[in-house]
DNA sequence: GATATATACGACATTTTTAATCGTATATAT
DNA sequence: ATATATACGATTAAAAATGTCGTATATATC
């Protein structure tokens, strides 16, 4: 429990790969893949949706690839980590009120006590400090 | 992803449930069973696991049950999650060497980083602080 | 213009993890 | 003796994560 995903791992390892060489160099995401031996269509697709997110910036067509868009340092670890995989809860009660215990939970405001803390946490930590 | 799992949120729910009444009185797996609606055998196996641990003391029989043993104030959040879950990581490669990016990873600093972050967070919650 | 290489993305399949159940044994109050 | 509770390994079911496939689109190069 209280795992990260491939997908996030696989993330931040192609952001520091490429924010340790020339910032507007492109990489694809072949090249990443195989110097990192990470599934090439899985780490595209995460590329992808970094690129939707206005992280990277995607340029198509043979030479093409990706290079880092945005202040690594302005963005939180939280908001990345929301980005790749949604709202971030240690249960899921913690957003939707569609638990099972209805009426009888108990523990609901303690762990939301907790949980703040951890996004708490993630939000002071920011990208940067992570890929550089 | 960073989800505690069914079987923590079980036992949480048990321990503020006891916490809540006289602390000699001993509350079967039945009883916070039918009481919050979680499944009576699952909850059985993580209040006997809790017993070998120490945090509880089991009484069997009938009108047997379970009643809080440790000092909850004693033991940590970490603590406590490792008890039940094992060694709290957010990636398998915090503690084992076995990963797949044998020596091409460029995150595993950075990754410990924040997990010891998130262990320290969790060290520094009691238990208590959660279930009273 | 044909070709090769790259991103884009939905759908599907596989694998792993989590959650729940089953079956049986043991303890003990009544 | 019986009923009720804990103890616990084994198995099944469900859910989530991980990986693959197929196809479309963009574009640099020849
Ligand atoms: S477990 Fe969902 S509200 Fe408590
Ligand atoms: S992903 Fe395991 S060492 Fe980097």
């Amino acid at each position: 429990m209280l795992k990260i995903t491939r997908k996030v791992e696989y993330a931040l390892i192609a952001l520091r790969h490429m924010q340790s060489n020339p910032l507007d160099k492109l990489t694809s995401a072949k090249e990443i893949a195989t110097l990192y031996g990470i599934p090439q269509q899985l780490l595209a697709k995460t590329l992808q949706q970094m690129a939707r997110d206005g992280i990277i910036e995607a340029v198509q067509g043979p030479a093409g690839g990706y290079r880092i868009l945005a202040k690594l340092d302005r963005i939180s670890l939280k908001d990345f980590f929301e980005k790749l995989e949604g709202p971030l809860g240690m249960m899921d009660c913690y957003f939707d009120s569609d638990c099972i215990q209805i009426g009888a939970c108990n523990i609901r405001i303690p762990i939301q006590r907790i949980n703040d803390n951890m996004r708490n946490m993630f939000a002071q930590m920011t990208l940067q400090e992570v890929t550089q």
